[in-house]
DNA sequence: CCCCTTATTGCAACGTGTTGCGATAGAATC
DNA sequence: GATTCTATCGCAACACGTTGCAATAAGGGG
């Protein structure tokens, strides 16, 4: 098994109130605590609602909780992941950018040519995966789909 | 205007012997200078044709010359792109890779369940670049796709 | 309510890249 | 080959993440 921690989704209708005792049932029954720290840590991804990077939520935790530390807010993101509450996905510069999954499900799109950053739904994105399923036999994660090339406007610009 | 430098690209056959004389006279007509720790770069960029991550290349480098820093072998692949010659692509954990442009163009496909990394060459991503273009008007970069999901295998294997 | 186990935290150090700056050294001209 | 201009280099510091370890604290059991 490559795969080290079962993945539970804890999502769903994710109405502020029970979005924490939830959790705290999800992380109790893997054996794990629930801490203020961590807490702090979702209320501040959910107040962020975009897209932030690592380095912007530990910021943010950090005005609430300055002993908070990076590993502390990276360790609890990933632990996140796994609960499928969270995502993250890489920019193009590589940097990492996350947010919380109740965000319907998109991939990204970087243009090169005016650095424009655009989402991808699912609708739009079902032909490409279709695509690539086709292709590949490769069933992609939409969420980690990150795009880089011209948009419509850049390419018409390079013909002119 | 976005883009800073305007690429020309060198490449087109690249004989072992004739390659450093053209990068040299590409650089030199853009006003910059064509260096030892360049050539000694391209070298070791080409030795490892296959795809290397920064910090390999680094290293490579500095077995050679140990007086080389980081930042110039960085500087270095940062011209090489702009140049044409190399490429890079974020893995899945956001590090870097590169690879020569005389390197077949082609994507990366990455499986979480076992880990195994694939090639997605030219003929097989066409009809996703094609979806990809349907639906959004995009023209992505082949060489910049790199996709995270399930192969064939672990979809059968989750199934089962 | 106290004790015990152990998950979590903070710290410190590391790994990978990036950036600013003064010193070095290409290469064009004389 | 000496001079001059300036691109490149090495260094030092920084930014973003990650990891090992000892101290702390969550929370279940007595």
């Amino acid at each position: 098994m490559a795969n080290g921690a079962q993945k539970e989704r804890v999502s769903g209708s994710l109405t502020a109130g029970s979005l924490t005792a939830r959790l705290q049932a999800a992380v109790r029954e893997r054996g794990q605590r629930w801490t203020e720290q961590r807490q702090l840590i979702v209320d501040v991804l959910a107040a962020s609602d975009g897209h932030a990077t690592g380095a912007e939520l530990v910021e943010r935790v950090r005005q609430d909780d300055p002993s908070a530390t990076p590993s502390t807010v990276y360790r609890t993101l990933d632990l996140l992941e796994e609960l499928g509450l969270a995502r993250h996905h890489h920019g193009p510069d590589g940097r990492e950018t996350y947010h919380l999954e109740e965000t319907t499900e998109h991939g990204h799109l970087h243009c090169r040519g005016c650095g424009a950053e655009q989402e991808l739904d699912a609708a739009a994105a079902a032909p490409i995966l279709k695509a690539i399923t086709g292709a590949t036999g490769f069933s992609a994660d939409l969420d980690h789909l990150s795009l880089q090339g011209l948009c419509a406007t850049c390419r018409a610009d390079q013909k002119g």
